[in-house]
DNA sequence: AAAAAAT
């Protein structure tokens, strides 16, 4: 076939649905009749084989080290990772090792929960709009999936997709693009992960680039890593939460999944993705530091995923996405796949995916298990100087026989500092986590909660989102925090995996900015509501009110609704009734590339819309 | 006001 760039068939895969597929090979498994364009896929066959035999056949790649043995493996080509030749995809061997230490043992307790599967999906309000948008998938089949991701979802023991996954299957493998409203706990690694890796089995590696002969000239000069898959988060913890979930999907395939984060030493960062990079897991900062460095080049990356969106916007990192995204080497929106997470969609990420998106799919799903049903909230008024008695009281009464983790959240780092030192002192098994702990610290709280070994933990925000410890049954706010959202995420550490979950926040005058959001949101989610809480309330009239509190700015709560306008079809599935208009945007943006914002004029930022499954 | 994130 005729060999155009590689962004030139990349482009065509977007011009029609089902699509054209720009990798060549035959689809007609899928169902979809497609004139086969080759370009990536003929390249790859041809000089993927020196590309990969040189770059990543493993003779080198003892990366995956967790001790020993490992090079031993490699040598042997048996390090979990396989490869791509001639246009196939060799399957490494397995390795009851590194299966072991991916997957876990079968009756491993703290493993139960990763692969956990819920029966009230059906429950769980979905809602999916745009243009042609894709029937949702109800099984992890192939196809549409890869066969051997199956094989690793199976080992990791999912058996349902998720909402979230249901419906990111068949738009990822469709070409197209997604803005997501899910929640950590709604499956949206996998959502990502899933169609993301799937796509990349079946097609293999992007071609090597032209200005790098350098893999063929042995390891003397530096390499600069392509990576084929670029994930954006917020955090170091959910970075290398991410790329975990990564290396599970991605065992025995010809994908190396990496992570680079700051905090951590960069030459080690930079010897791991010197060994194979493919699928990058990242933080903003560091990988604008390895791209100046001249160590990662995104011209070839194909899929792109930012994670946490509203959570990134929140700590100031637009600028450094921008320039990842629309300043460095990546291909532009059209030559790419682009899939944006959001827990919200206030008016800034609305203007981040109308840069960084095409004619998307907009999905809006709640959460696995929804907080009405599992977790129990209660407010206890208490002051400040009466915290640390009424905490011991409440660690005391908790019964050690329910082995469950117990999440302390306090505002300020000191605080979880002197708190979990108190705390320690008081006999409890207690750790912190915050930010002006050294990655190394941070990373060792997490695991020692995690494992049971402290199983109290005291933490910042740095905790709050998108973490996924299974097995919190306790979550306190100990100190409440200003945004609402930010409570709802912090008790969302709790009643996960379909378990019960508690929620105790302490609650005294200096709270009383969240008192209305709080009362809403017990309303909604079917709560108690102390009298007392009314009465402040009540007293606390003049603000408190959302719309007022944020100015019509960034709301944080944005409403998860597409605020596009669609001459076409657009799907609902659960629970969201449409009557409740609601929104940010009273003048609209003209639409740049295809279903811009048609200026819709919805209601003032007060709206009393619910989400029905917080 | 605090937290997070590149050094």
């Amino acid at each position: 076939m005729n060999s155009a760039a590689p962004a030139v068939n990349w482009n065509s895969r977007n011009t029609s649905f089902p699509r054209a597929d720009a990798w060549g090979g035959s689809r007609s498994e899928m169902g979809y009749s497609t004139p086969q364009r080759s370009g990536w896929s003929d390249r790859a066959s041809s000089q993927g084989d020196r590309w990969n035999s040189g770059y990543r056949g493993g003779r080198y790649s003892n990366y995956g080290g967790r001790g020993g043995g490992l090079d031993e493996f490699s040598r042997r080509g048996e390090d979990g990772y396989g490869s791509w030749r001639e246009g196939l995809h060799k399957i490494a061997p397995k390795n009851l090792h590194i299966e072991r230490d991916l997957f876990g043992l079968p009756d491993d307790p703290d493993r139960q929960h990763t692969g956990i599967n819920f029966e009230k999906y059906d429950d769980i309000p979905v809602e999916a709009s745009g243009n042609d948008v894709p029937e949702g998938v109800s099984d992890f089949t192939s196809p549409p999936l890869d066969s051997h991701l199956l094989c690793n979802i199976e080992l990791a023991r999912y058996t349902t997709p998720t909402p979230v996954q249901k419906y990111s299957i068949p738009i990822v493998a469709n070409g197209r693009d997604l803005m997501a409203c899910a929640q950590t706990g709604s499956g949206k690694t996998g959502g990502f992960l899933f169609p993301i890796l799937s796509e990349l089995f079946k097609h293999g590696p992007s071609p090597p680039p032209p200005e790098q002969p350098g893999y063929t000239r042995g390891m003397s000069r530096s390499r600069k890593a392509y990576p084929v898959g670029l994930i954006l988060a917020p955090t170091r913890e959910l970075a290398s939460q991410i790329y975990e979930e990564a290396r599970k999907f991605a065992y025995r395939s010809w994908v190396r999944p990496c992570v680079v984060y700051g905090g951590a030493d960069i030459s080690a960062q930079i010897r791991q993705i010197d060994r194979g990079c493919d699928l990058l897991t990242a933080t903003p900062g560091r990988l604008v530091d390895l791209i100046e460095r001249g160590r990662v080049s995104l011209s070839q990356t194909r899929y792109l995923v930012l994670d946490e969106a509203d959570r990134m916007l929140d700590m100031g990192f637009e600028p450094q996405i921008r320039r990842i995204v629309e300043q460095e080497d990546m291909p532009g929106v059209n030559d790419r796949q682009t899939l944006m997470f959001s827990a919200t969609f206030p008016r800034d990420i609305q203007i981040l995916a109308r840069d960084f998106l095409k004619d998307y799919v907009f999905l809006s799903v709640g959460r696995v298990g929804s907080t009405s049903e599992n977790i129990t909230q209660k407010i206890e008024y208490v002051e400040e100087e009466d915290k640390r008695s009424v905490l011991l009281d409440i660690l005391h009464s908790q019964p050690d026989s329910d082995r469950g983790l117990t999440l302390i959240f306090v505002e300020t780092k000191r605080s979880a500092d002197t708190l979990s030192v108190y705390l320690i002192q008081s006999n409890f098994p207690a750790t912190s986590i915050h930010g002006d702990r050294s990655q190394r610290e941070r990373e060792r709280a997490l695991d020692s909660f995690r494992t049971g070994r402290t199983p109290i933990m005291v933490a910042t925000a740095v905790a709050a989102r998108g973490l996924d410890i299974p097995n919190v049954t306790h979550v306190i706010n100990y100190d409440l925090p200003t945004d609402i959202d930010d409570y709802v995420h912090r008790i969302g550490r709790t009643g996960r995996a379909g378990n019960i979950g508690l929620s105790t926040a302490f609650f005294n005058r200096s709270n009383k900015g969240v008192v209305r959001d709080l009362i809403e949101l017990l309303k909604e989610a079917n709560q108690e509501i102390p009298s007392w809480l009314e009465t402040v309330a009540k007293e606390t009239q003049s603000y408190g009110s959302r719309g007022s509190s944020r100015g019509g700015g960034r709301g944080s709560r944005g409403g998860n609704r597409d605020h596009r306008r669609f001459g076409g079809s657009s799907s609902e599935r659960g629970g969201y009734g449409s009557s409740n208009e609601f929104g940010y945007y009273g003048g609209g943006y003209s639409s740049g590339n295809g279903g811009g914002y048609g200026g819709g004029n919805y209601g003032n930022a007060n709206g009393n819309y619910k989400q029905s499954w917080w």
